[in-house]
DNA sequence: TGTACATCAGTGAACGCGCGTTCACTGATGTAC
DNA sequence: TGTACATCAGTGAACGCGCGTTCACTGATGTAC
């Protein structure tokens, strides 16, 4: 196995037991049976190390819920809808710091280079893609009041590219979905559903099936 | 001014420009003028100036809120649900890296202690009393179906000494509400809105509407 | 009013530790002629 | 086929740093008789 590939996967099980904040190259290195110095020629220092498994995150994330939608696409949009939510949920569940790693709280003073941009929308790409799929073989009834200020607030250019063929009426609830989904895990990880919720699988499911009625599908 | 209160006050600065990780008990005494075995007088270790510190976090989070409900005894379910909520926002913006302290990534190995369960409660019963309020004034016609199964994945025990006088088919919607706003606030403040909301008052305020559809406010 | 003693807040040195990063280096492997 | 050289992966010592925590201590303030 190439080095890199050995560096990035020891880091991700060291992450796994310690925690973002308890990476440390020298910790690697010593679970490699090699010398701290060693690392160096291969990631110049320890933040490009943290990019390159923030990068390699949101794309194993991307990649695993576009597979399961690949898998899905013979069913209903409302059925893909919520395949592709636990497909989510399942990489969050398997990869915990992983997805602390992306969605947690940002390591202080570390700025996210441009290049993790394009694979963060990897996930809201696919379910855009779902959105337009079911808006196109039958229209949700669509509130015209909903479209008319949306450019006020959010970036519609940018959203364009990602929410293609969605119509803009649904913006606004396709933001929601995509954020409650990613908001439930978070509560589910981090353990603000200790004492509420006792079956989380459960509990996903009714929300996915009030985030379907909210988007039609 | 008490040491403790000081003490405090100085770590949350601390918090505020490094992050949870970055707090040390070296640097706070640095920054106080004083030695930094002088802390151990008040605090036995790290984790105990930790746990004092989530504790306080949830008490303001939930004192800012209740303030705010209080204020707005004499409005509409629907206008106090938003103040409040807005309260909540504000709290967090005002105080991103409290925010962090407790609905960020956990600190790995830190267990917080019974007593924060408490304080932490404090929101949800806010917004748990104005929706009883707004049910006891103008009844929302419930799907019955929605608390037939609820006790198979929620805390239904636990849960009514927190929604009183909530009626179980609003429990999920209750809670989805809840985990929705926090969602948001994570989103908002962790960068996850960047290249798709402008302006996140805005936002917010849609989002709020589309809950308070959901909760019949 | 004065003395004796206890309490309290903070001192300063030390413990053992781990960290990121640099640097000159060695020794094995591959390549060119 | 053999020699000369370049490339590559890793070594080991060192840099300067900050951390949590312990411990015996000093000196000021408060209390009792």
């Amino acid at each position: 196995m190439a080095q890199i590939a050995t560096i990035k996967k020891v880091s991700r099980t060291l992450i796994a037991t310690k925690g973002v904040s308890g990476l440390s190259l020298r910790e690697v290195a010593r679970e490699m049976g090699v010398v701290s110095s060693a690392l160096y020629r291969y990631f110049a220092t320890r933040d490009d190390l943290l990019t390159a498994l923030i990068f390699d995150a949101y794309n194993d994330l991307g990649a695993s819920v576009e597979r399961a939608d690949a898998k899905a696409s013979s069913e209903s949009a409302g059925e893909r809808f919520r395949i592709t939510a636990r497909a989510v949920r399942r990489w969050a569940r398997r990869h915990p710091h992983e997805y602390g790693l992306i969605y947690g709280t940002p390591v202080p003073n570390y700025v996210a280079p441009v290049s993790t941009i394009e694979a963060a929308t990897r996930v809201p790409r696919v379910l855009s893609k779902i959105l337009s799929d079911a808006q196109e073989a039958h229209p949700f009834p669509l509130n015209v009041d909903a479209a008319r200020d949306v450019d006020q607030f959010l970036e519609v250019e940018a959203l364009e590219e990602v929410l293609v063929d969605v119509p803009r009426e649904m913006y606004v609830r396709a933001l929601m979905a995509w954020n409650m989904i990613f908001g439930f895990l978070s509560f589910e990880l981090y353990g603000h559903y200790v004492g509420s919720v006792k079956n989380a699988n459960v509990m996903f499911e009714k929300v996915l099936d009030e985030l379907a009625g909210l988007l039609g599908l």
